[in-house]
DNA sequence: GGACTCTATACATCTAGGCAAAAGCGGAAT
DNA sequence: ATTCCGCTTTTGCCTAGATGTATAGAGTCC
């Protein structure tokens, strides 16, 4: 049986909980540890490779690798599409498009999104429903005079998110998550109260350099977002 | 010169925000991408996997490789201890112990936690800041039974979370993301107003099976968590 | 028609070797 | 004493070849 990366990883990863390799500790070299696992270099590279951008070991050029510290915890969500989001608990989907308009761009977006005041913008407020409840709340903004095609596009079936991802597949995004409070408007869209807590995304994206669409996801109160780690 | 993974990297992702591969759209496999590229399998191999990784296209033996349809996003964070994230803003930290007591678990924690209810948890409530302004709130418990060493530690200079990563390095945690309400109390500490939103993650971790601790970090009004993806 | 098996294919990974690039470290020059 | 340069170590990456393994799809049997 040959010595796979993974067994290399696991061992390396057993010898780092279990403390026989406290942080700040250096790890044999690569070749060294080769020669103990018996097997080729490429493979211990690959595990300690694995183990680096995961956090748990440091590695530097000369220097030598070494247990980390502090480990660097990264949390990993994955972001899917909100229809997907629903259906992969198994619940059902609905979408509404609650309203569309087409103007320039209030100062607050035009300078988030760096557009000239006298853009044009396409804004679309929508309501995600699982199982029939409300789910969530989308706010947004659509950048006419990078996607000129959005003013044509029918958003009354499908959300803008999914008609988004086939017209421009592949971009760059900031995402945040904050709290805030429901306002009036959105607590009856929410169905809850004005003044509940609102777990909140507010998502920019970029192509090209050129900003294409900035939104404003609300979710129903209660909602949290989880992961392992 | 050489063609490197990342060179091979860069050239199919331009391919797939170009459009010339769209979504959905079958890549040519590793052997004629490797002659078109000229360079070895394992170098469009490892540019291959990163990009699968990445979530940009999706792998199955025998079946080939693919540009997804809809493509995962993933929004990694790093999750510091408080010190350091407030560091690396390059703001002054300080910390504070508020309270600390020893008893049984209260019964939503023993649920939660899998504590057995004749066991002993510590309870420690603290504060961090940041420039001297509130920053977190901290509502932490420590499970004495599987960690009867916390009872003993010197908790009055630095945090609990600084004090387990040593303790336990490496753990399994689960983390979550919510939106709740400021209690008077909690915003007596965070210098806000009670029914302020407040921006809350639990972090529940296990070591080796068993339950060490459960936290619950609640920030300052406005706070927002930020990445880009 | 449906369930099963079989096989060729495409990814997954390992080996062994070599060159490249960063970066500690010591010695030389100022 | 200090700065700078080059040596050498260690990781990073590539090559070329081979084997392992999951599986789509064809063929077979009921």
């Amino acid at each position: 049986m040959t010595v796979t990366y993974r067994d290399v990883k696991a061992d390396i990863l057993a010898k780092i909980t279990q403390g026989i390799w406290p942080p700040g500790e250096l790890v044999p070299n690569e070749t060294e540890l080769a020669e103990n696992y018996g097997c080729a270099r490429a493979t211990v590279n690959r595990a300690m490779r694995e183990l680096a951008e995961a956090g748990l070991i440091e590695r530097r050029r000369k220097a030598g690798t070494r247990v980390r510290i502090a480990p660097i915890r990264q949390a990993k969500f994955n972001i899917p599409i909100v229809r997907r989001e629903v259906e992969s608990r198994g619940e059902t989907y609905r979408y509404a498009l609650v309203s569309r308009s087409v103007g320039p761009p209030p100062d607050w977006l035009a300078a988030r999104m760096d557009l000239a005041s006298a853009g044009k913008v396409l804004r679309l407020i929508c309501m995600h429903y699982a199982n029939g409840a409300p789910y969530q709340h989308e706010d947004r903004w659509i950048n006419l005079d990078a996607l000129p095609q959005a003013e044509t596009a029918d958003f009354t079936q499908t959300g803008p998110n999914e008609w988004l991802v086939s017209a421009i597949p592949f971009s760059d995004a900031e995402i945040s998550f904050s709290a805030t409070l429901a306002d009036d408007t959105l607590a009856g869209f929410l169905g809850g109260n004005a003044g509940d807590p609102v777990f909140t995304i507010e998502r920019s994206t970029w192509w090209e350099g050129a900003s294409i669409t900035y939104t404003r996801l609300s979710f129903t109160p209660g909602h949290r977002m989880t992961t392992r780690y």
